[in-house]
DNA sequence: CCCCTATCCTGAGGGC
DNA sequence: TGCCCTCAGGATAGGG
């Protein structure tokens, strides 16, 4: 279950392992992700270049090699991103492989359920595709732009917590999160957006930044299948106060 | 236009 | 022990 926090994780990780690598032959599993893969433009435009950065925002994560097609990442469900040694035993749902040309490492992609997808976008296509539909990012948003969730949070007939697990209002957050920040600003999540005063919500935002910001410090967390870049699970689970933890004395 | 439900998919875990 | 059922909660198409 990657959230804005275990994909930041992931990127921190892969970080050191893909920066400055070239990118290597492409392998890619028959089964369909979520959009077909234009393992054409792989070959023609990112083949053989050099990986100059890893960026995410939100769920999103992508690689950029100074040319105007990246290499883009979402994890769905259960979408698991990391580098091994090439000679590593295959895990089942592997979906894609990506040879970097030092050091017999490569990157891969597993994913069970699928609902995650691998995709050569140009910028334009990045930025319509998936960047365009992103609220503001709670690791980075601005006063300003607080402000303007908080507004579209008070003119919504949804329950909270389904506005703030619409990336389109702000991005990042999953159930977990949601959960967690909920309870920092004590607010029932059935409420609905326009019932809920500016003054709480505001509250409620900082505990999205605060609890977020936690997740990452701990590497992400880890319930059944979440690993970062380097296939260290992370720690997360630990500091939770909510989340899977029904029935349990409250902390 | 806004909101809700069904859908995709596999594996974990509970009940019997 | 093993089988069946439910559910986990990412995004989005389509219906009300």
């Amino acid at each position: 279950m990657p959230e804005g926090p275990e994909i930041a994780s992931i990127k921190a990780t892969l970080q050191p392992a893909l920066e400055g690598q070239i990118l290597g032959a492409l392998w890619r599993s028959a089964f369909a992700l979520r959009s077909p893969f234009n393992q054409k433009l792989y070959r023609e435009e990112l083949e053989g270049k050099r990986i100059e950065s890893l960026k995410c925002k939100g769920k999103v994560l992508w690689l950029e090699c100074g040319v105007d097609v990246v290499l883009a990442f979402r994890l769905g469900m259960s979408g698991r991103l990391s580098t091994v040694d090439d000679d590593e035993t295959v895990q089942k749902h592997t979906h894609l492989r990506v040879k970097l040309k030092d050091r017999n490492r490569e990157l891969r992609y597993v994913d069970p359920r699928r609902f995650g997808d691998v995709c050569v976008w140009t910028k334009d296509e990045l930025a319509a595709n998936a960047l365009a539909k992103l609220g503001p990012d709670p690791f980075s948003w601005t006063a300003e732009e607080m402000q303007q969730v908080i507004d579209k949070m008070t003119s919504s007939a949804r329950p909270i917590k389904a506005i703030l697990l619409d990336q389109a209002v702000l991005c990042g957050v999953g159930n977990i999160y949601a959960c967690e920040a909920m309870f920092e600003a004590s607010i029932n999540p059935q409420n609905l957006g326009s019932e809920i005063d500016k003054r709480r919500l505001s509250l409620l935002l900082e505990s999205v930044t605060q609890v977020m910001r936690q997740g990452l410090q701990n590497g992400g967390t880890t319930f059944l299948s979440y690993v970062d870049g380097a296939g260290n699970r992370g720690a997360n689970q630990n500091a939770l106060k909510v989340f899977r933890r029904e029935g349990e004395p409250c902390l």
